[in-house]
DNA sequence: CAACGAACGTAATATTATAACGTTGCGTAC
DNA sequence: GTACGCAACGTTATAATATTACGTTCGTTG
């Protein structure tokens, strides 16, 4: 377990819209899990690493044909989707529920309530966090009784790059 | 269209969550496309109407099924996803991303940006609208020139009455 | 070593959604 | 009234996403 010894600073900029490196993020799951005393064993740690690299939501046949082209490495469907129910248990990857896909998250240290914006142009997920947002949410689920324990929020439209390109 | 001019007061409670008798919103939901010039056909005002009985979001085999028994009217998968379609379109309906899933908007006079709290234990799904939340979103979308065309608020988890009667 | 459990493999199948093309019915122009 | 256009719906096939059920591997533990 080399690589979890590099355990990286936590990031604590809420708006750093995941722009972080693939491999310093593999290395803060590692850790994570290390500390956690769960498994990132090697098709996990290869699924989080495809989704990193990808840098848009990625449905689970596509990870399938990754994986399948990374080392010829042939996985069935239940395969890939046992190691996505780890990595979002554990907090490292979210469901985007509107497009079937995968997202890492950026800050599986932090807890994992996201708000996504996806731009229906080309694809990309930006996740950012609001407390107030979260806040809100608690509030009205406290006045129904409600008792919250996911939280999907996504937003759809049209990213700044591809309003400005002018692409449809 | 004798219902069409019935035309129900909107309901001005924003947390009046969905308790709506169906056949008022259906006529409602007349009228409204009556004003718009779109035509709300047999097959979709009886999809909405399904909707509003069913009482928890519905999926699209699941209408399919209960068109057969209805009136004995065998519809294809593409018709009732149609239908869907320009209910959504409407205001009328919205999909539950993370059940796929439709429900019956309870407010379509008042543009369909909703915020779902979902019974992982009784599958209902109770409507609510918040400004201040539309307003979090629209400021985040605009610091990053993000222009948003459709927000998906989904919570999970356990409603008050599955918590007081115990069930898992 | 035997028993166990966690992770993964494999085959089959369920569930959700769409593509492609044909039909019906209705309004309008000529 | 006939021909055209258009919106809605029908039909067949198939794509895309996800799960069930069961078997195998392998390391740990008693």
């Amino acid at each position: 377990m080399a690589l979890a010894s590099i355990r990286p600073k936590p990031c604590t900029d809420p708006n750093c819209r995941g722009r972080h490196a693939p491999a310093e993020r593999v290395a803060l799951a590692e850790s994570l899990c290390g500390t956690r005393g769960v498994q990132l064993t090697e098709l996990r740690r290869q699924i989080l690493e495809l989704l990193w690299e990808s840098g848009r939501p990625t449905g689970a046949y596509e990870l399938i044909e990754a994986l399948k082209l990374r080392d010829s490495r042939p996985v069935g469907p239940p395969t890939v989707y046992r190691a996505l129910e780890f990595l979002m248990l554990q907090g490292l990857v979210s469901k985007i529920e509107s497009r079937n896909a995968y997202v890492p998250c950026a800050h599986p240290e932090r807890g994992h309530d996201c708000l996504f914006f996806i731009c229906s142009t080309c694809g990309t997920a930006v996740e950012l966090e609001d407390p107030r947002l979260e806040r809100l949410i608690a509030e009205h689920a406290a006045l129904i009784g409600f008792r919250p324990t996911r939280r999907v929020i996504e937003v759809e439209g049209t990213c700044a790059r591809c309003i400005a390109t002018g692409a449809t």
